[in-house]
DNA sequence: GGTGTCTCATTTGTATGATGATTGACGAGG
DNA sequence: CCTCGTCAATCATCATACAAATGAGACACC
């Protein structure tokens, strides 16, 4: 009877439910409607259902007990960096609060993240660097896989840190801002002074700079907040 | 016939299990046992066990479809900054290459979040992180409280950069931390340079010193991390 | 009338069994 | 040796049942 939509619908029904709760259709200390409310309302099993709060639940957006029904937590308690958090809130339109946010947390990490890529990058991780900034200077490819390779720039930054929990925390960070961009398609293409940035980081972290990358990286992310709006 | 031990048998399993992926019991890589033999070890029905691997999916530890079964996912993909995760690795013992990835991570957040702190705390904000320090200089309470300011000062100081996702971020971070903290026993006192440069932290905040307060944080994370081993 | 307690109905927590879907493994045939 | 089809194991989902917890209202007592 149900509609049986693929072998995922416990994912779809987490993302569904994830995303309205993210964008605020209940409010934070609000209970959400009893487990047999919802289970119809998404036409799965109460088993199904569960499954998907309790991925929620594993990602601080809500908690409760028996008889009293899961409540929303408030917004604070979220996993923020949870990179299905960060999705489904910039899914459908980031709002500019949210985008000044994230670009906040950015310009407190990846700055550091390039003073001890600078330190500590292997060959390899260099030359990640530097084909992705080449991919990104050559003009090639069109708008998606560019944006990619932008993407691909930062993470191997982060790579090069050698610290698993930056490489994990630039791992959702850029997973949400890669939605963002692509959905809003604000991105048509790089701007020189963006690109020109990017390179000055390439070249510092390889000299071992690792200041001259974090200043580069504070002005590139300036400059990528400005062509934003 | 299972243990009935109260209302939190899913939690428990959770805990259980994760705590077993993140210390390292099954190799990256490698594929869960299956649903039932999972169940009989933890003596829980189908169920419970899989609304706990749906919670554990949830925090990027674990994916898999039908038939591979859960297949524990590479270190990078983790949550490293869900509070859970941190708890579950710091429980039983830190290991020092641990807290060092942890420690670098602060250095990288904590420093700009008092530059962002400077700026913007409020009257209310202010008077929290004064409360705390003063809790901190004087001798009063156990160390279990002691311990409890000092992350209280920390967090307070997160508040008051309004920024939810740092916030958010900065929970996960200490909630880590103290368990650490209080596990290892390690924390007899706070030295007195500690104890000072919280002083400077917090009186250069109120006076809107973003720097002078990002410069002694650096400096009381260093000295912090040394005094743990 | 106010207040403490008790019962009960509702809702979540957990267990069990069944069925369909998916995919790795194995063997037959080229 | 490689390709392909069948099979069986395992996960995904569903339906149902019972236990446990708790909020709400009934009820007795002060």
């Amino acid at each position: 009877m149900p509609v049986r939509s693929g072998g995922k619908l416990c994912s779809a029904v987490t993302a569904e439910l994830g995303q309205q709760i993210v964008t605020g259709a209940f409010a934070p200390g609000d209970a959400l409607p009893t487990e047999t409310a919802l289970c119809e309302q998404f036409g799965v099993s109460r088993t199904t259902l569960r499954e998907a709060v309790m991925r929620l639940h594993g990602k601080g957006l809500l908690d409760g007990g028996p008889r009293t029904g899961m409540k929303v937590l408030p917004v604070l308690k979220w996993n923020q960096l949870d990179g299905d958090v960060l999705r489904w809130r910039a899914a459908g339109g980031m709002d500019p609060e949210f985008a000044d946010q994230l670009y906040e947390v950015r310009g407190c990490i990846e700055p550091q993240a390039c003073r001890l890529a600078a330190e500590r990058a292997s060959q390899d991780d260099l030359r990640q660097i530097r084909d992705m900034f080449e991919v990104l200077a050559s003009d090639a490819g069109d708008v998606v896989s560019h944006v990619a390779a932008d993407v691909a720039f930062h993470l191997a930054i982060f790579a090069a840190t050698h610290n698993p929990i930056l490489i994990s925390l630039g791992g959702s960070i850029r997973t949400g801002l890669e939605l963002a961009f692509r959905q809003s398609q604000q991105r048509q293409r790089m701007s020189r002074a963006e690109l020109k940035l990017h390179g000055h980081i390439a070249h510092a972290i390889e000299a071992g700079h690792g200041d001259a990358a974090a200043v580069a990286m504070t002005l590139l992310l300036e400059q990528s907040r400005l062509a934003l709006t």
